[in-house]
DNA sequence: ATTGATTTTTAGGTTAATCTAAAAATTGTT
DNA sequence: AACAATTTTTAGATTAACCTAAAAATCAAT
């Protein structure tokens, strides 16, 4: 088994390495884990002794396949428990991050796979974003930012890039629900701002809302 | 806030405060904890300058009020994690401790109020034992043991003693759950074993059973 | 009350995960 | 290609929670 800090630090390593394809930087792992560069050099050490990780000093790191299922397996769990809390204890989605962090580390197969059944497999986390089945398989999505939507095109709201509190109160406050149809009614090319048509209404959203916001465009 | 260890040690002196009412010795609680008595000392005097735990020298620990508060709360946690995997994700009750173990340090009042809600504020585990509610209040029960009824006697069965996988599956094989009416038939007082009633079928259970079966009188 | 056994504490060490500060490697710019 | 800036690693401390072994206190029994 893994100790709670390996798990957060191959779950960061996942994540960013969607935007580092060349390898995740000492640096940028230190951020992202809140932590010191120096730390993270320890740490990563530590993971390629046990071959969760490939590293080569100065290079970053990957991900190994090993790696990546234990990551997976966390990133699971994480999603599984925010669907519980928002849909079984009343949660709403902006509360539950820090709570699902906790539990994600929680050690017990039987209880990742009942909490699924109960649940009913859902495929979406409250924010949208994909829960991996049990071998830690994702499936595939076409969703686009709300930003890449052309003039007049339509979709569905269907999760959100930027989960703080800010932002999802920022949602709940202007009727923007997951589930809901989109239109971009006009985009103001001058400061990328979007107006859009959201539960029959217009609501004009700058370049930092629509490009945290998923849309799954209609035909 | 506390630590996961700090957590293990109030929860392990509240429940050794039963047996030894004159303080709970070092010793005792190493064995409770699996661990060393030098390591009890450390922790004992961690928990003391926290004034978690009243502690003098050679002379065993008691907890706090401060301390008794925060292991209530974390029994509460406990009792009611297990609960949750009986009832709602068909765990049997001799699978639930371990998990619950984990569960019960998971910080978020919230959570373990909409928990409680969620589960229809139980009174009970699945073993029978007292929940207390969130000003750390159990109901008070009037429970004997089995070993301790009169021959002739009846009750129902409310709790365990020995939470041993061993002792859930002998129960689970000869028919004995909890709620269900059982009945002393006849007492032999050579091996102190007795003769039940329970099912409509008569079990002879030896004082190894008795001793840790939680009978509560009927009339 | 003294002695021997037991319990408890102290002293000093270990491991995981962090830190600071300094050294080494890499990168970017002319 | 050389040098400055940046990034990364190394070296050496720190903290929490544990350990072993030895010393000190308490208890038990004559």
């Amino acid at each position: 088994m893994f100790s709670l800090s390996e798990e957060n630090y191959l779950k960061a390593i996942f994540h960013l390495e969607k935007r580092y394809s060349g390898g995740v930087s000492t640096n940028a792992l230190a951020e992202e884990m809140e932590t010191k560069a120096s730390s993270v050099t320890d740490m990563v050490k530590k993971l390629s002794d046990k071959e969760l990780v490939k590293y080569r000093k100065y290079q970053g790191v990957h991900l190994s396949d090993k790696g990546k299922q234990a990551a997976i397996e966390v990133i699971r769990k994480h999603r599984l428990w925010e669907v519980f809390l928002v849909e079984k204890l009343n949660f709403s989605w902006d509360e539950v991050h820090d709570i699902a962090e906790q539990l994600e580390h929680i050690k017990s197969e039987k209880l990742t796979d009942e909490l699924d059944k109960f649940l009913g497999h859902p495929k979406r986390d409250p924010h949208g974003d994909p829960i991996p089945d049990s071998d830690g398989n994702f499936r595939i999505s076409n969703k686009l930012l709300l930003a890449d939507l052309k003039e007049g095109q339509s979709g569905i709201c269907v999760g959100v890039k930027d989960s703080s509190t800010e932002f999802l109160r920022y949602l709940d406050k202007n009727g923007i629900t997951l589930g809901k149809p989109i239109k971009v009614v006009q985009r103001e090319e001058y400061d990328e701002s979007l107006l859009i048509r959201i539960n029959a209404d217009d609501l004009r959203v700058s370049k930092s809302i629509s490009t945290n916001l998923f849309i799954k465009p209609t035909e």
